[in-house]
DNA sequence: CTAGGGTTAG
């Protein structure tokens, strides 16, 4: 056999590392004089090894605590850290992999394939692709490379960086297949989400006659779980009982995890029952399937059990009951759990840290959660602020949320993408245009600007601000395969007021060959009934079912109900809730109860309160409408009758709502914060204004029946009072707070208000969670 | 000695 150390250290040599001499080498050793050898039979002399150290343009350092910083080192002090591979001294090289040192001189070996497997090891899980192929051509010129077990590392290496490509080139060059190598760059194909590839390349085992092993199978249905593919899934298992490798645990595991991800959650807790062997992962596994399955409770007592099971929790174990306690909103049960992590010493890591953080400041904890992230201090990961930060958002708190993000980026912590996805959103909530433009100019510099659902939520974001113009320049700056940027900018012109430039671009949207999804048949609908266009709105929904093959849900069906409402055909409306494949639920009655006001057929009316009161006999909205309804037709001991019904009690059971009556007719009231204490001075303000407004002869508008209301620690009491007659304006004060889709509003604001007025910071446009009362939209 | 299974934030 030829030595293939001699051919590749000569070829390599002088194809790589062309003549420096005349280029002053720093690192130059003089005295290189260790009793080298290869790993193959023939010894590398000396001099060459000497001369091709001597010739590499840098030595690299690699710093084992930051997995970004690979540099070359420029001088020889530098090149002596403590955490470097490398260390120069005058004649001899020391190389350091995870501090333990390994010196050339000592092993007598250039490189010695245990040492080479090692540092590819630590290239694939710091993803150092620099050094990973710096590594590689050494590699080749020291002949290790023949060794399969180097071979299949230097796969996985290229696999785990990112470079599929070359891990490709490199299965394809060797010259014997094993399965590992194999799998590597399998498991390479699904951590690059290359799916399908991963699939044709299983399918081609048999041909290349390769036998599929156990750790084949983990992979294979590891990626059965992300597409929730359970037929191939189902075929696997089948395979795996035919080759009796359901006795491995890790096997098992991944088909709990299967069964679970595809929805099929008895199958996955039969199948976790039947494990020969259980250990913390498939406990994990199966606790992970029920809090995804928000079974949360189940999830807990898998706890209990598995402890009773004689297996310890682990920080995953911890996170995944740590975060099933913020689902169920159970703080007394998180906190204990806190606790034992505590005790345990894992509560500033950064997973179970994070899901602490999460769990605080979702459950409105803030204080709790910024503690824990204060004492996580240097381990507090950029998802560990976002955590906190999000918290602000979901618990309607914009405001600390841009302080929370202001304190970050004071503490040098990256900001990710998920960062500026959730801090949009608090720029959306309040909404202030000077912020949301603050953090375009950051996301600008960073890269985060061309992520998907960055771009998506600054889209959101600007339209929510009320500048469509800014949301159209962040659209066409997109790729334009990206749908969810397609999704955003339609909702933006439908929630703007602009529903044909929607509707136009959902046309081209489709014309450019881009797959609507629900969500854009759900915008494309709502533009439809905003703008009158039934017929057009009809041939969508048939064309989402038909062309598309997408399952109407709830909220398409309600947005159907409101388009033939609208439009007045209330019969149409009516025979389209009785046909539906589904039993019609009150967010779809709720619509054609509002456009029977609209169109005052009273009959219907109280026929479809009967509906939804049947369905949600807390709904005061109904008691509203109709009462408002019998006094508009002078049917007031009907209204009384009515009004009866709906006690304050009633009303108060709607999360902040509240209600006045002034000439007979009922007002309903949104607060932001209930538990206010100036609230009930806010209400007798409110009730001065409007008699003040009926006194200089205005009434407020006949279809108006809900009031919006928001209240702000900061500005001390303020409120917002949106109310007009027949299009004669009358005021609007600070801090509206309305569905921005209701037709009257947004009728009004494009008639009447002039647009400085819909910029300016100060006023907020409110999406009611469960659909505005008023108009029955969803968004 | 190489490959595999379970965790957080929109």
């Amino acid at each position: 056999m030829a030595s293939p150390s001699k051919l590749c250290l000569n070829t390599s040599f002088s194809i790589s590392f062309p003549s420096t001499s005349s280029v002053k080498d720093p690192f130059k050793l003089k005295n290189f004089s260790l009793p080298l050898t290869s790993m193959a039979s023939e010894p590398i002399p000396s001099k060459v090894v000497c001369t091709l150290f001597d010739r590499s343009p840098k030595r690299i350092s690699v710093s084992t605590t930051d997995p970004n910083f690979t540099g070359y080192v420029n001088d020889v002090e530098k090149g002596v850290v403590k955490n470097g591979f490398f260390t120069s001294n005058d004649d001899c090289i020391d190389v350091y992999t995870n501090n333990v040192p390994v010196t050339f001189g000592s092993s007598g070996r250039l490189l010695d394939r245990r040492f080479v497997i090692g540092v590819l090891k630590f290239c694939s899980n710091e993803r150092c692709l620099e050094l990973g192929r710096r590594y590689h051509a050494l590699i080749i010129k020291s002949g290790v490379n023949v060794d399969q077990f180097v071979g299949t590392s230097l796969v996985d290496m290229y696999a785990k960086c990112g470079d599929m490509g070359s891990a490709i080139r490199l299965v394809i060059q060797m010259p014997c297949l094993d399965v590992a190598t194999c799998n590597c760059l399998i498991s390479g194909y699904v951590k690059n989400r290359l799916f399908d590839e991963a699939f044709s390349f299983f399918m081609k085992f048999d041909g290349m006659g390769i036998r599929p092993n156990h750790y084949t199978y983990t992979i294979m249905l590891a990626v059965c779980s992300s597409l929730s593919a359970i037929d191939e899934g189902k075929q696997l298992h089948a395979q795996i009982v035919k080759m009796q490798y359901l006795s491995e645990t890790a096997v098992g595991n991944a088909l709990v995890t299967m069964y679970s991800k595809c929805g099929m959650m008895e199958d996955a807790e039969s199948l976790f029952n039947s494990l020969v062997k259980r250990n913390v992962v498939s406990w994990s596994a199966i606790i992970n399937g029920f809090k995804h399955h928000r079974d949360f409770e189940k999830a807990l007592r898998l706890v209990c059990l598995m402890r009773e099971d004689g297996i310890d929790p682990n920080e995953y174990t911890f996170s995944i009951a740590l975060s099933s306690c913020a689902s169920m909103k159970n703080l007394d049960i998180g906190r204990m759990f806190h606790a034992q992590v505590l005790k345990k010493g894992m509560a500033l890591g950064d997973f179970v840290g994070t899901t602490i953080v999460d769990m605080y400041s979702g459950l409105g904890e803030a204080g709790d959660a910024e503690k824990q992230l204060k004492e996580m201090g240097k381990s507090a990961s950029s998802a560990s602020w976002n955590a906190h930060i999000a918290g602000f958002v979901h618990n309607e708190k914009a405001e600390e949320a841009i302080e929370a993000f202001v304190d970050m980026v004071k503490t040098d912590k990256a900001c990710d993408e998920f960062t500026y996805s959730i801090i949009l959103k608090a720029c959306s909530s309040l909404p202030s245009l000077a912020t949301c433009e603050q953090i375009h100019s950051r996301m600008i510099k960073s890269k985060f600007e061309s992520n998907m659902h960055v771009g998506s939520s600054l889209i959101e974001a600007y339209n929510k601000c009320g500048s469509v113009e800014d949301a159209e320049r962040v659209f066409s700056q997109k790729s334009s395969a990206d749908v969810v940027s397609w999704n955003s900018m339609i909702k933006a012109y439908s929630q703007n007021g602009q529903p044909t430039k929607a509707l136009a671009l959902f046309q081209k949207m489709v014309e450019e060959g881009i797959r609507p999804t629900n969500s854009t048949f759900l915008a494309a609908l709502s533009a439809c009934s905003h703008s009158g266009l039934v017929q057009e709105g009809q041939k969508l929904f048939e064309s989402m079912v038909r062309d598309y093959n997408i399952l109407p849900e709830e909220t398409h069906y309600s947005c159907m109900v409101d388009l033939l409402g609208r439009a007045g055909q209330l019969e149409n409306a009516l025979d389209f809730i009785k046909n539906l494949p589904i039993k019609p639920t009150a967010p779809i009655w709720r619509p054609l109860l509002a456009a029977c006001r609209c169109h005052n057929n009273l009959q219907m009316a109280e026929f479809i309160a009967k509906q939804i009161l049947e369905l949600d006999p807390n709904d005061a909205t109904v008691y509203v409408t109709l009462s408002n309804m019998y006094i508009e037709v002078g049917q007031c001991t009907d209204a009384e009758k009515k009004r009866k019904l709906m006690t304050v009690k009633d009303v108060a059971k709607e999360p902040g709502c509240s209600w006045i009556e002034m000439n007979n007719k009922i007002y309903r009231f949104f607060s932001h914060d209930k538990s206010c204490p100036e609230m009930p001075i806010v209400y007798q303000k409110l009730k001065q204004v409007m008699k003040q407004i009926e006194s200089k002869g205005y009434t407020l508008n006949a279809k108006e029946d809900n009031v919006a209301l928001y209240h702000s620690e900061k500005l001390a009491v303020c409120f917002g009072l949106i109310s007009l007659t027949a299009g004669k304006r009358i005021r609007v004060f600070k801090n509206l707070r309305v569905c921005p889709d209701c037709h009257s509003f947004m009728n009004y604001l494009s008639t009447i208000v002039d647009k400085e007025i819909v910029l300016r910071d100060n006023y907020r446009f409110h999406h009611f969670k469960q659909g505005c009362c008023s108009c029955g939209d969803f968004w």
